[in-house]
DNA sequence: TTAATTGCAAACACTTTGCACGCTA
DNA sequence: TAGCGTGCAAAGTGTTTGCAATTAA
């Protein structure tokens, strides 16, 4: 198992157990935010983790910061990634809700301002940007 | 009545009930965006309107672009604000969840920059800021 | 050993829906 | 009057939790 992942795991003082390695393993390597049912499914397969777990799972691992929970879904469903302490924001598709990670931002200035400015203890922020992926573009496609 | 909530109602096909007519009053007058819940405990003192009707009308009017639904609430509820075409970003306290609109906006440009990069048509974005907001603010505040 | 972890099913919270009645246009 | 709008209660979803059995340290 990753030496990295037995760190962290240690260092949130977390029985390093099977299931909660795969599920931390499958959110370091995916490259997109995941669902819990993501997790639950694509583990199903291989092992007999239950949802629940992946959520109490999801939980420790969000509180310690290992994980980062987002409230970007369109469907409901709250969306987790792996927090590389890397800062990102998503491109959102309104059709079929697909969430791609980019990797630039223009923001600190911004923030600082509005910290300011409004008297907010400003700890972070997130930007969504929403439109039609590729695939659902409507350019140059005509409804039937 | 206000004039313009009637067209808004008329342009969109809806029969101009009084519920209707209250709700988006509402939500036209609230500073900050609100959730279902907040319009119905609001209303249900001078109306006897359900909860099921705020929903439904909040439906409504979001497919009908006359209203937003954000999804940005730290305790899983949707949040919704009248549309009025500005361009509105939020700050989210993390402690209590309250949500405050901010007005200014950096991220035109950037926005057109990831449209060609990423080749999404991007119709739109949401930043949302989060920290503490003052009430809650950890500044100079210890812990009993 | 022994306290944390897990699976299961039941509980929850928010939202949606079916149905019969009410009301707007 | 015709058909949309509404209240109510029941059903859906995603997520959380209680409990007894299991397992890592």
């Amino acid at each position: 198992m990753d030496e990295e992942i037995r760190k962290k795991l240690k260092k949130a003082d977390f029985k390093n157990t099977r299931h909660r390695a795969a599920i931390l393993t499958l959110l370091k390597k995916s490259e997109q935010p995941v669902t819990a049912e993501n997790i639950y499914l694509e583990l199903a397969s291989s092992s007999n983790v239950s949802l629940s777990t992946v959520y109490r799972t999801l939980d420790c691992l969000v509180s310690n910061n290992i994980v980062s929970k987002l409230n970007i879904s369109k469907k409901g469903k709250a969306l987790f990634e792996y927090n590389n302490s890397e800062h990102r924001h998503y491109l959102v598709c309104v059709e079929c809700s697909k969430v791609r990670a980019i990797d630039y931002c223009v923001l600190t200035e911004y923030e600082k301002e509005r910290e300011i400015q409004t008297e907010y203890s400003i700890i972070g922020h997130r930007l969504d940007i929403y439109g039609y992926c590729p695939g659902c573009s409507k350019r140059g496609v005509s409804a039937t």
